[in-house]
DNA sequence: TAGTAACTACGAAATCCTTCGTTGACACAT
DNA sequence: ATGTGTCAACGAAGGATTTCGTAGTTACTA
């Protein structure tokens, strides 16, 4: 099974989630925010991370003793790149079948429902 | 890693889509269609079904001798547990962010915008 | 300087996913 | 009845994923 260039893991996404709201961190840092919610081993974290940097998910400072961390491509493009793939392996390529469905599984609120119309109207015009 | 309900597999994916096609199906069926796209041996899409079986991913009536296959849920109930789950593990819980990258990753027709429209105001009224 | 704490590196185990070869049963046609 | 083809069942291999123990190194502190 040959995946598109690095699809992370659910064990990577959750280590790329805490880098993305906290910005590059160490090894201890991601631990302590993951460890926070679920039982963890600390090198468990790193092995991960190390795993990681060799795909290239994300990229390492060994300037200091604690290794820095941060991701290699932003939130925005690693989420397009698994909704596109989302996509492809379960709504038979349709973008739209899954927005309709993605818009019934939770309740929206008001102002959300009008930021998605606003796009709607971007994407219109850009036509 | 423990998931929700069965959440399937790439490979298992794939047969699950043949099956919501094309309706309760034998393996050599769904073999011909898989196989059309992608060289793969016919055991392999048996044992994949077998064990699809033993998830409860798919219902098995062996009253023939080749065995007939049915999904056990419908495409869209599987459809949007795997959106969820998506969400979940990759938007930080937030239905409306997935659906503002999925609405920029790939082109929508203009009907598909004003039934995404309709939709909108629909779930707008509900309230 | 000796001891403690924190860190990286490494290897290996456990599980899951995917693949397929082999076997034995069954059915059909010669 | 014998051979040919199709089927389910089973086991096992190979790879990916996740987990963690252990060892060795570096920094800090008493």
């Amino acid at each position: 099974m040959r995946h598109e260039p690095n699809r992370p893991t659910d064990a990577e996404l959750q280590i790329l989630e805490v880098l993305w709201s906290t910005g590059p961190s160490t090894v201890r840092e991601v631990h302590d925010a993951i460890s926070a919610r679920r039982e963890t081993g600390y090198t468990t974290i790193l092995k991960l991370m190390q795993i990681m940097a060799d795909k290239g998910l994300v990229i390492r400072d060994t300037d200091q003793r604690s290794h820095v961390y941060r991701t290699k491509r932003k939130a925005e493009q690693t989420q397009k790149q698994l909704v596109k793939d989302l996509i492809g392996r379960a709504f038979g390529g349709s973008a739209n079948r899954l927005v309709l469905q993605a818009l019934q599984v939770q309740k929206i609120s008001t102002d959300e429902i009008n930021a998605i119309r606003e796009l709607l109207d971007d994407l219109e015009n850009k036509e």
